[in-house]
DNA sequence: GTAATTGCAAATTATTTGCATTGCC
DNA sequence: GGCAATGCAAATAATTTGCAATTAC
């Protein structure tokens, strides 16, 4: 399978864009962090390797990544977009506690199945979908 | 059951606040509609029937009715923050139409079980969930 | 009476856009 | 070389907040 670098590069010529130094910095802080990050964290994380990069980059970016499929956007509903790498990565939702923030990634074929079939019974034909489990993880279920 | 107003009513009571013409007449508002309403939209419907009623009294009101449980927030991931009553209905999750917007709301015990399930097995102890499922419906699944 | 609420306008926050300049293919 | 990309600053959009005046309980 290709790599995020190279998926994105291709993306980008078969839309006769561009591959520029820039883009392929934010692309690489993105890779290197394990965390959901916000627009502003990358932000924050390219400036430290190059602060000539502008801001609005940054999001032109993001929406070129998210448009390639390459990174996803996330909605934690706590009031920030966030991101997570996608290339390569097999489809998950996430299970977030209400306390700490704390998000686990969960994967489950039954509800993906359901899913496919809901929408078939509809006449819809599915692209995608988000779920959201929201509650109190151990630590802080014990702490109420 | 209670109403909606007498529900709104009660929260206030509880938590020391008040109840105005203005908290009465947004939630007036909200309930006369059947569509999923941006607070924009609420704004408008009830500066139509009193137009000294400021838009920071509806944002603060409609945060309000969502911490008493009567309205609930949603994402149609289309950029716009929306609202639907939530009390005495219940829970549902959405089919969303991405070419025309339609949206069809859908309720399955399967994933709602097996979503508690889930949870359990990581130890988290859940109170609530969001899953939107994306794709195109039959309308516009034939135009393309 | 007193603390909560309101409307207004100004302040924030998050994101987008116009534009002259720069740089990739 | 030509069109796309960039950085900047200004513009939007959506929501929040400070505050003096008002009002519910």
């Amino acid at each position: 399978m290709k790599t995020p670098q190279e998926a994105f590069t291709q993306y980008l010529s078969d839309e006769n864009l561009k591959m520029t130094p820039q883009r392929g910095l934010i692309l690489e802080c993105i890779l290197e962090q394990t965390q959901h990050l916000s627009p502003e964290e990358i932000y924050d994380k390219v400036r430290k390797r190059d602060s000539s990069v502008g801001q609005a980059t940054v999001y032109r970016t993001l929406k070129l990544l998210a448009e390639a499929g390459i990174i996803e956007s996330l909605d934690f509903a706590d009031g920030v977009a966030r991101y997570e790498v996608a290339w390569g990565k097999e489809h998950h939702d996430h299970l977030i506690c209400e306390a700490c923030g704390k998000n686990i990634e969960i994967m489950d074929p039954m509800i993906e199945k359901r899913q496919e079939t809901i929408a078939e019974e509809h006449g819809f034909k599915l692209s995608h979908h988000k779920m959201y489990l929201y509650g109190l993880c151990p630590d802080c279920r014990g702490k109420r």
